[in-house]
DNA sequence: GGCGGGTAGTTTATCTGACAATCTGATGGT
DNA sequence: ACCATCAGATTGTCAGATAAACTACCCGCC
């Protein structure tokens, strides 16, 4: 995970011996943690530098700091993270095969957990098509962009396997500029697959919606990684 | 959950401004920025303050830092994000079920691109068969839980698909939390079964070496869980 | 006895001033 | 042209300090 650039800094260490310690400790949100004072002594370093590591967790949510109550165990945001990301410059171009690889696990994976919990909430398949129906009337590629994501992530939000929502959320960052490739006259193709995909799971047929949704998705590897290696159109 | 805001932190402003400077500037990836010296100026703090922000943003990848060289705008690498994953409370706190069928589907997920590779590469095969053989030597429960986390850990890598090494985190979650329900007297089950998947991907078997994986992880629900309450519908 | 207000102590937020470590570019020598 | 050296620039880290925010305790009043 750590690129090998200059020698480790301080901080860096610091800020994992702090997490290392928030997992030793079984520390749960809320909880309290060592002053920044007695932490900055544990560590060896100074108050300063151990702030620059602690402000660095506290800028993710990991930690927390309150002047006279001191720090305490935060919950991690992602979207702290991802909100700095969006079309981002600083963006490294991700493979896009590798992309799609990755999502094709996840938004098929998730499939028969969606039925399943569709049978006994029908109002996860009205929100899903709920959005498709927006998505049926965009008339911006922004517009079109948004809802596309939100259908996607709220079907894997239906699985109720909340572990892979930041994940997804963070592949769907990532993936944005290859939406933004999708020709407006391939729209409407892809809320007909969203909408075949919903009934299939309605009804019980996730084998077919495993395959509607992987050939959903791999539509974009003909474009992005097929043949036609040029820029996108736009 | 209503939360007491205290007042906006100076980092938090100078953050977002850095941000702003980016995006006004069209920086992309190298490009310099002033030196701390010069943003601690521009915004009215101090020049740790300054250093507050930028470490921040640096943590998470936005701006890069190097002696005599100055700031420059980062790479913001998936890998680098996903790796922050293991600190989602949703995996601290997700129900063992959750976390289990989380692994069921990155992990057979990952199986057909671990064959495709395999055929290419068959270090890899004897990477896996390495990891298992020393799994099969392992007397102390310390030992045989680094190991079969080294050997899921390996499985996902041996896919090629880099982002989804985050749910390396997700292993260590489990493990941390369910280690206690390994019995000894599974171990070598579980060796048998490692190895059995191996030889299915090696000989192309995909579907087989899903089956048994899946089987594999799905023995830990027994124990943890209790009776199935279940299968997902298929 | 209970409640509310005030204050002291604690802890984080931010600052000034300083030296150490690392990098880059210019200059001189071969 | 290439390599080595050095000066200047910039980040990394520190010590010492004050300001701002919070908590807990004590005292007075009803």
């Amino acid at each position: 995970m750590l690129e090998t650039i200059g020698r480790t800094r301080l901080r860096d260490v610091v800020a994992q011996r702090i997490q290392q310690y928030i997992a030793d400790e079984g520390l749960r949100p809320g909880d309290r943690l060592p002053t920044e004072g007695e932490l900055a002594t544990r560590f060896g370093v100074s108050r300063l530098s151990l702030r620059e590591a602690t402000k660095s967790l506290e800028f993710i949510g990991v930690l927390e700091a309150r002047p006279g109550r001191g720090l305490t165990v935060g919950r991690m945001r992602m979207e702290r993270i991802t909100g700095y990301l969006g079309l981002n410059p600083a963006l490294q171009e991700a493979d896009p095969a590798v992309l799609i690889d990755t999502r094709v696990i996840i938004e098929t994976g998730v499939l028969p957990h969606v039925a399943r919990r569709m049978k006994d909430d029908p109002a996860l398949y009205d929100g899903l098509s709920g959005i498709n129906a927006r998505l049926r009337d965009a008339r911006t590629l922004q517009r079109w962009v948004t809802l596309d994501i939100e259908f996607h992530r709220s079907l894997i939000e239906a699985s109720g396997l909340t572990p892979l929502m930041a994940f997804a959320d963070v592949l769907a960052v990532f993936f944005q500029r290859f939406r933004e490739s999708v020709r407006k006259a391939e729209w409407s193709g892809g809320v007909v697959a969203h909408q075949a995909i919903l009934d299939d799971l309605r009804a019980g047929r996730v084998s077919r919606a495993e395959t509607q949704l992987r050939t959903h998705i791999e539509s974009h590897r003909t474009r992005i990684v097929g043949p036609a290696k040029g820029e996108p159109a736009e």
